[in-house]
DNA sequence: TATGAATGAGGTTTCATTCAT
DNA sequence: AATGAATGAAACCTCATTCAT
């Protein structure tokens, strides 16, 4: 009485199915935003069926809770480490850590997170606050020890980092914002290094000292 | 034998609702995003019945589209104006122009919309379309002149106007687009006039001729 | 302090707007059934505002009951009267009536009112007793004096004339229903002369005695 | 340790719940009209809750049009094979054809279908249309395809088959029609036996030679 | 008397969630 | 572990009815 094991209906693969789930949910997320996207089209894009995701996620407020969380733990650590030993000028530095955001974020899916919590943060405070804790305060802790460096190397003319630093972030937040949004339709947007390239002149012209 | 004159179960107010209408549904739309924003919560906010939406607007998108067109056509004239006519130097017109937008707009709920449009922009491509043309490209356009002014003047040192106008409206933009999303969950912001003053400062420097 | 009198906002014409009205029901109901009929359409085309029809009717059901009552009135005292002073032979006497009726109902807009009836019997099944009591039975009535008369002079064969009545009569209803339902969706129909003719052959040949 | 067997909330039925739903959807249409019947009474008269009803139709008019479609396949099919290949005098398949469509159509809840069509048809002209060519025209055929073998053969006198066909069948559809609506409310209907006995009788002989 | 803006109950439809298979 | 049929709470929208003007 042996079954014939010929493709068997489904497979168990525990261990990457989370991440595949949450890959899909960001995609769509970041699309339409949360209210508007659909959980059938969540498990369509990811090849499972609705009832799959719950084995995985309480509910669609926890895939999303997932989806913010997961798309942090690589991106952060890197910037971070990088920063800690950098040998050079404080201007090369935040050359390089602009473009190095851009490269691992900015330019990829995961580049659509901004937008998305811009758009629900209201709806999901308890998101906002835990993105605010374990992203923006990092990332802005993390530039603005760059910019207090510069300073304090005499590099930088005085300022507040701490305000300076979401002045000097907004620009290449916003490119990435709205390449998830309005861009989509149709703008024809500016090559991203073109936008780098005069975005980081006016930047470090703007902190200079003297 | 006096009317005892009873509070009456509504008025007519035919040439005051629908703005009664879209300030309402300006403030839920900004704070909810469009989908989560139901429409007996602008009626309730507005002070009408559900049903009076539908008096004076076709759908809940119609409404949508009309909150967006009321709140700009008034904005935008008086900017046009200021720019047209400015005597002084270039510097001190861009600050102007800054400090004008916050009053009138960064700070008012009107300035909720650039977040209500980066969040719904894919939901809604015809918006964004109408967004874009009418509200973006005309902003820009705006900027963009005073930049230009700012080169041929020799006040500014040369790049390209039009990528730089997105770079320096920016930190503008941001500002009012967290004011209205992450800034509501309890983080503390800034202070609009420090920001603005140190915004400003990093702007000029960096646009500056030498 | 004379008031220019020019076109008054309204007239009162109190005699005759009910009727005004339920005839523009009428054709309304016909065309589209109650419930598909709205209280705007049927102002619209009685050319007053919607509140005018309250002042005549108290609910859309009652108007409903008026359009039934009002269309009644005229068409049956006219048969009867046919009928009781008849001097000719049977034959000719249900020749005249049936092209009587399909003169003064059957091809004119009371003529969808059986349409109507048969639509709506079970959601007014007061109308409906009421319609069947004061049109059916009392049109059954007479057709069956017809029937009976012929029998009686020895012109028809013998039969039951209250069922034969609902079958000779059939034709000439379901005629007018289908021009009221079917026939308008772009379907050539038989010229009622032609079918008239083919009907009455059918009929006095099949209760014609030997 | 018996499983104690408690009902379960529900049953997965994809292969015939369908048909239940038409007809559930069936009874109710043809009792109260489209218009008039809410989705919630079709769910519970099937047994299942609103939202099901929508995974196997899209809307409430795709119900209606599968309601009409369902309903007619097995019907049609059955007469036209009667006529085809019938040995007998016409007179006798005239008979046999009345006989069964009564007793598979019109003593049946399908006997509603044709008061539903003539209710709705103005509303739902595509639904009219489909119901002429494919319920309508094919009945017509059939029936005027007997009628002319009866000229054919000597036994019925000449007349337009095309036009009689309608007149002819007039007292049947007419009897199912009020067996839907009037009927319900109160009023002594005649026996099918007895209406069908006097029928038929009228209409051999209107139509019999000589 | 006549109007039409305002109402709000109730309809169709959607979709996150559950659970029998 | 995986599925997807079934659920039912809301959402948007309609329209008969009311009532300030």
């Amino acid at each position: 009485m042996a079954t014939t094991k010929k493709s068997p209906r489904w497979e168990r693969r525990k261990e990457t199915r989370p991440s595949e789930l949450t890959a899909a949910a960001l995609e769509l997320f970041v699309e339409k935003g949360f209210a508007a996207t659909r959980l059938d089209e969540i498990a369509a894009r990811a090849g499972v069926s609705k009832g799959t995701l719950y084995l995985y996620f309480d509910s669609k407020e926890e895939l999303f809770k997932a989806v913010i969380r997961d798309s942090l733990l690589p991106a952060l650590a890197q910037g971070e480490e990088l920063v800690s030993g950098y040998p050079g000028d404080t201007e090369g530095l935040l050359r390089e850590i602009v473009h190095g955001w851009w490269d691992t974020i900015g330019s990829r899916p995961v580049g659509g997170i901004p937008k998305l919590i811009i758009a629900e943060a209201r709806n999901f405070p308890e998101i906002a606050r835990f993105y605010y804790d374990e992203v923006i305060a990092r990332g802005q802790a993390l530039l603005c020890k760059v910019l207090r460096r510069g300073i304090e190397r005499g590099e930088f003319r005085p300022f507040d980092p701490d305000v300076m630093v979401r002045i000097v972030f907004a620009p290449l937040l916003m490119r990435a914002v709205w390449r998830h949004s309005i861009d989509v339709c149709g703008v024809a947007a500016v090559p991203a290094d073109v936008y780098l390239k005069e975005y980081l002149e006016l930047v470090v012209r703007g902190l200079r000292n003297t």
